[in-house]
DNA sequence: CGGGCTCTTGACACCCATCAAAGTTTGTGG
DNA sequence: CCACAAACTTTGATGGGTGTCAAGAGCCCG
């Protein structure tokens, strides 16, 4: 069990409801609703699993607080950490009947998770009573998946230092929609075993490759604080280009 | 225009039936339904794009002959395969409304394809007027993703000895899905550059491991046809385990 | 205050990319 | 049908990016 410092503690603000006001304009009791899921929460410790390879996947649920991720792992210890789950996203949201997971979820850090089995009735049940709602949420599966094509890119045909630079700015852009990144600074309550497992790195080769985006003054990085000194050399870096996830209609 | 064997030739026999008959027992109207598609068809050369990045995914096609892949390029010219579309398979195709394409289409051989729009409507407008093959459907869209997981793995965790095998042998279970794999031999219509792009390796890198398969009396490969010699010891090397989709209850 | 984790550093080996050039196959046109 | 050109494959040499091993330093928690 890792110890690792719960950066995004207190009470629980309105972070999915601001995300998914991002994809649409939600009306009262479309955000009536998204409220009505994050009453009931749980606590759940570090390096818990959340969703073990397959088992179905019928349950949606919202991660209010802290991070996860959806990985898998080799018999000898190797493991790939597929994405990461941010605070104010969801995870285990699948429209296929039947669906089963692919991938293990589990805890990165302390986290609150909620029982968000009502938003799979909006999308499956009603969508008409709930437009907006049912776009945004369609808008964050997209969001998804060019998540996991990110992956692809970095991994296969990034050297490790603009795959570094490539995830950071990911994790800003994902951490802005809730409200959590500052001006030029973003919390990372990852190891650098998590980070090196997400880039496909070894762990001594990651610390390297992070001394030296610090050394070419780019990032900072203390305490589970990571700054960003000059983004936009970093967006250069790493060719990063924002998905072309587009907002959907009113 | 790259040169390249068409090594799926022939008339086109019942590719698509075959293979999602895999996934659920289709009844006559339903077998009827997918034959009255592939009636009218369209020949594209080899490296033809057939959807471009930002396309609206509102029209499921088939790819009945010939082989084409999802991918991304970069500026410089790398570039990334996300996953190779084989005869028999579906591109295109998204249940989300307003979808747009994250990825380049391209053909990597000469293909033959056909507009599946009707596959559309039926998981949208009715599925219960052909619910096996609604549900066959989704367990295609279930393996797409079950692709893209092995593609991360592979490039993210493994060298480019296991990785190649385990392409190899995620090839060969897709293609006895639709009948085009012998009892230890494989059609592979690809340059040692589109395999290179896939698992994110050099072409001068991917040509040295592809020796070395030869060299340990694992495969054999010549013009455009791959034995594999001992498919077993391929399985242990790359750690390959067949996905965990299920086959829907009829 | 002690014991795990985690981070950092150094040394070293090897996997893989790059550059360059020769060899081979395939398709095309005369 | 042959000859040529283009694309593809193979080979060698070399350098650099990453992984591995090992050990020490820092940090947080009990």
């Amino acid at each position: 069990m890792p110890r690792l410092r719960n950066l995004t503690p207190g009470p629980p603000p309105d972070l999915v409801v601001r995300r998914l006001s991002r994809f649409a304009a939600l009306n009262e009791s479309e955000r009536a609703l998204l409220r009505s899921i994050t009453v009931v929460t749980r606590d759940v410790g570090p390096g818990q699993s959340l969703v073990a390879e397959g088992d179905r996947l019928d349950t949606p649920w919202l991660l209010l607080a802290g991070w996860a991720c959806r990985m898998r792992g080799f018999p000898d210890g190797r493991r790939q950490i597929f994405e990461f789950i941010l605070p104010g996203e969801m995870y285990g949201l699948c429209l296929r009947p039947l669906a089963v997971s692919l991938s293990t979820i589990v805890t990165l850090t302390a986290a609150t998770i909620s029982d968000a089995m009502p938003l799979r009735e909006v999308l499956l049940g009603r969508p008409q009573a709930y437009p907006n709602l049912a776009a945004a949420l369609h808008c964050t599966a997209a969001l998804d998946e060019a998540h996991l094509l990110n992956q692809l890119i970095r991994i296969g045909r990034q050297s490790a230092f603009e795959r570094l630079a490539h995830l950071i700015l990911e994790l800003r852009e994902r951490l802005s929609m809730v409200g959590l990144a500052g001006a030029d600074t973003i919390p990372l309550p990852l190891t650098q075993e998590m980070l090196a497992d997400a880039l496909g790195l070894s762990i001594v080769h990651l610390n390297r490759t992070l001394q030296q985006l610090r050394r070419e003054n780019l990032i900072a990085f203390k305490s589970g604080v990571l700054r960003l000194i000059q983004p936009d050399r970093l967006i250069e870096i790493a060719d990063f280009r924002p998905p072309q996830v587009i907002k959907a209609a009113a």
